[in-house]
DNA sequence: AAATTCAGTTCCAAATAATGGAACAACATG
DNA sequence: CATGTTGTTCCATTATTTGGAACTGAATTT
């Protein structure tokens, strides 16, 4: 009667807390498990090979190799020459228009450059989905290291200025509904360990309209952030600058707060103007 | 079973003419179809309206709603606040993992730093895919504008250096499989206008080793490029030191020849020793 | 205010594509 | 050579997609 779940044995293993999604309820039929079979592929850390995804995915041996035939003949994914299987570079290809033309992200630009100006140091932008932040735009300073290694990657909310400052732009309702039965890895000793933990940071994140991440996700790193939200919620994101914990003291954040509020507001009026009520 | 290859007949030589639309739908099944809606989603210049995806798709209106309801749950496509179509930022989150992780890419980077460093100009290597580039990578020198909007975008072959590069190291049968029934679009005076033309300069750049593009694409903008070919003909790509005319002068492209043929060597001598033999 | 168009949504029998089991190659490995 | 591992193909069964039509709801016209 019912075929099995997509998704939900098969995906999530490999790394913990992917998928924040809150696509419970409606499938999405055919689509919907080759999407999984895509995430698989591509959140691994290597190529896969076919019996690799096999185990990996209950699906049967038939069904399984036709479906990635049909996704590498799409160019979704590719075949090394080992006939391992891979991320396609046709998403790099619809990822590019994707990002080109997001009216927020375009929309946000200038003033991340302002930030980036006034700061010194990298400015990011990332909305929320789920309960990860998606980072979708990246201003460097001079010492610029590689940049499309960060913009695009999602990481949990509740280790990053970003999430952290998006998580407390939403109503306690919400907010509840999204963090509970969240998994937290301690990525290090400053990482939140509990829904706890997490609610008491926003309350004080709220209070204070910006969100420290004080090496909680990566150490050595630290950064200052504030929320975004459109007057109808529809985005939900945030900005944030952030640095090396050596030069990025306390004191600088203190400092940088207002100016990161200041950018938040500027880009959420900006929102407002630019991109308008609904109609 | 001999499957065709996509792209072929398919590529669009400019931006607005969102190739055949419905390509041939029936190779993969219900993937081709909703890929060629992403397609046209994402290669529009504006948010589409479903009526507009229904005049240009020809489903039937039950059937669009229910694939674009389908997309947009797994975040493939995006509405904005008019329920207009937009490309969805999953596609970004697949594709930054598919970037950070290609292996091509990867070996090629410190050589395209080298070459950056060399000639202080932008350095390009993109992959040849149908009659297509797509830009795999970029490093830009001083005056960095914007880093994206180039990475994952698709050019012409027969009017960029990398394209005309990569189309150089097919033999002659191959070479005439894609470029048959090419369309050419006029985008300045210095672009090819026909097979024929393209064909010479195909020869010219065998001969030569390298492939100029002397204001084709773009006026104002110039290149040298040489190509990349693993020994299986597996990979099929190109690097290229590109910059505004009066900078790189012809002298220049000359003088930088060499280098750019060196990074190519080099790259196809990494693949070998990295990437290895057919196991 | 009623009528008409336009834009989008829902429904369901019929058409079609996906499924899954099993058999089949192709190639290592003991 | 026997045996296991990996990947591929086939095809009756079954589930998913399809497409036409009917429905909503909002804007525009009469």
């Amino acid at each position: 009667m019912e075929r099995r779940r997509r998704g939900e044995a098969v995906v999530g293993s490999k790394r913990g807390e992917h998928m924040g999604d809150i696509r419970r309820g409606r499938e999405t039929g055919t689509l919907g498990k080759l999407m999984a079979l895509i995430d698989l592929v591509a959140l691994a850390d290597d190529p896969m090979r076919f019996t690799d995804i096999l185990s990996q995915s209950d699906q049967p041996r038939g069904t399984l190799h036709r479906q990635l035939s049909h996704l590498v003949e799409e160019g979704l994914l590719e075949t090394d020459r080992d006939g391992r299987y891979l991320p396609g570079i046709r998403l790099l290809n619809l990822a590019s228009r994707s990002w080109a033309r997001n009216e927020f992200r375009t929309v946000a630009e200038p003033h991340l450059r302002l930030l980036q100006a006034q700061t010194g140091e990298t400015v990011h932008l990332g909305v929320l989905r789920g309960t990860e932040v998606i980072y979708l735009d990246k201003v460097e300073g001079r010492q610029s290291v590689r940049m499309y290694s960060e913009i695009g990657n999602a990481s949990p909310a509740y280790c990053t200025g970003v999430g952290k400052a998006a998580l407390s732009a939403l109503d306690d309702i919400s907010l509840e509904a999204r963090v509970s039965g969240l998994q937290f890895h301690a990525y290090t000793e400053h990482t939140h360990r509990s829904v706890a933990d997490l609610q008491a940071d926003i309350a004080a994140i709220r209070a204070r309209g910006c969100a420290f991440d004080r090496e909680e996700h990566e150490n050595g790193i630290c950064c200052v952030a504030a929320p975004i939200r459109s007057d109808d919620g529809d985005i939900l994101a945030g900005v944030s600058v952030t640095g090396p914990a050596y030069r990025v003291t306390p004191e600088k954040l203190q400092e940088w707060a207002p100016l990161v509020r200041a950018a938040a507001a500027a880009i959420m009026q900006d929102i407002r103007s630019r991109l308008g009520p609904r109609r």
